[in-house]
DNA sequence: CAGTGGTCTAGACCACCAC
DNA sequence: TGGTGGTCTAGACCACTGC
């Protein structure tokens, strides 16, 4: 093996972690404050927030401006792409099983329900005309009061417009593919696109996140069984929380 | 909107990007010298550093010591979970036809093949006992010299000992799978679980990445007819380097 | 050798928080 | 008001590259 002389941050970010995880600093609990680090192991106090700036971007610590540096307590949360479109089916919130399962408390703001004229990619993934208006579904899921994802759902406006339902929070029984359904439109198809990538500032303020903690960004489309493309679904969701899940088995492709 | 007073090094990440963007730094070109740059802005070279910093961690540019910062210029690479498995089965390799679809030059290297005690969790997903050994073909995949994943796949010794092949770089028509296959195991359902991380020192190194520069990991399974699991395949990717497709139909849910 | 980025320091000022 | 982290500077030394 090749002996690499480490930066004393990357040492010191080592240090730190080997004490998130052997209980020195309990998760919940304060770091102490960067000064009192400095001190103890004789770096300036620059040399230390550049290592928390690692563990920051792992996910390992947040930190609250004047209260001090806390170790991170939420476990990954687990997402089966198959199973929460089949529990939607059944009636319950999907991004809530997830969460419910791990003894979180799950919570979901709507910020916003409404016609909307869609981002162009979005009109292009629908097949719509341009300028032609979609029912945007925005909301922000919470797992004990930490945001945990934000979902912008869109549907075409000229499906969706004369039903009132999809207008509330609560779109009834199996959700919004529930009303779909009942609409002749019900989704039996899906695809996900993921990528990763560094958030927005919007984003970096509404998932409380910083510059450097990487987003999965989850493309998901729906279509009937005519094919059409009935949703597109922006999931914009915190890295260190989530651990996705598919599955499927070689078949006949029916697909293109 | 709120005006939030933004950092310096902010502010100059954001018209780093900006004129990487418009063609003033064009793709493979270098960015002016931190020295430069600084001086052009009226900065310190550290506030210059940070900034590029923000651009090292998206994956904008990557940063060569003794020579400069260039504009990174490999584009996303689309990996389509279904579609590959298909293609391997059609005998190409499946790492490769992904990257040649964007002309870009494949190369695979074989870093190890041969019988290892894998570790803990992939002895368990395998349902091996206690040291059980397991083939290991490692592998790293590039385009145009640039790597673009480490690819880990265990296999149980039990069944894969005496199957020569599977010890050659080049398995034969079909890969690994069409070797199993014709001992009886071939795979007919698959299942992957995608995280973000970021990446240990070897993988920084192997996948010339930098600390702050989440990576995919894939942890890819494959069942027999029996439902009996037949290969691990673990996945490690930069994560600006590429897109994961997924698609599923509604089905009656016969997996468990 | 000169030019590049990597790292570190001491000191400074600021914004934010709790009391 | 005192403690916390956020940011910035000027200067320094180092390691690595290519000539």
């Amino acid at each position: 093996m090749i002996e690499t002389p480490k930066s004393q941050y990357v040492q010191i970010a080592e240090l730190l972690r080997t004490r998130i995880k052997d209980g020195t600093y309990p998760p919940s609990s304060a770091l102490p404050s960067e000064d009192r680090l400095a001190e103890e192991l004789s770096v300036s106090r620059v040399t230390i927030n550049r290592a928390i700036g690692l563990l920051r971007a792992s996910g390992d610590v947040r930190v609250r401006r004047g209260i001090g540096t806390v170790v991170r307590s939420l476990p990954r949360i687990h997402r089966d792409a198959q199973a929460r479109y089949a529990a939607r089916q059944e009636g319950t919130g999907a991004g809530e099983v997830e969460v419910r399962k791990l003894s979180l408390q799950p919570h979901t703001d709507y910020r916003q329900i409404g016609r909307v004229v869609p981002p162009e990619t979005v009109a292009k993934s629908l097949r719509l005309r341009k300028g032609e208006a979609t029912l945007l579904r925005s909301r922000v899921l919470y797992a004990n009061d930490e945001p945990t994802q934000i979902a912008d759902s869109y549907l075409p406006w000229s499906i969706t417009k004369d039903c009132p339902p999809l207008l509330q929070p609560d779109a009834g029984a199996g959700g919004s593919y529930g009303r779909l359904a009942e609409l002749g439109h019900g989704p039996v198809r899906f695809t996900e696109d993921v990528t990763v990538r560094m958030p927005t500032e919007a984003e970096q303020r509404t998932l409380d996140l910083e510059a450097t903690q990487p987003v999965f960004e989850i493309w998901h489309m729906a279509f009937t069984v005519e094919d059409l493309p009935i949703e597109v679904c922006i999931h914009v969701m915190p890295g260190h929380l989530w651990s996705l899940h598919y599955r499927w088995a070689d078949q006949p492709r029916s697909w293109p």
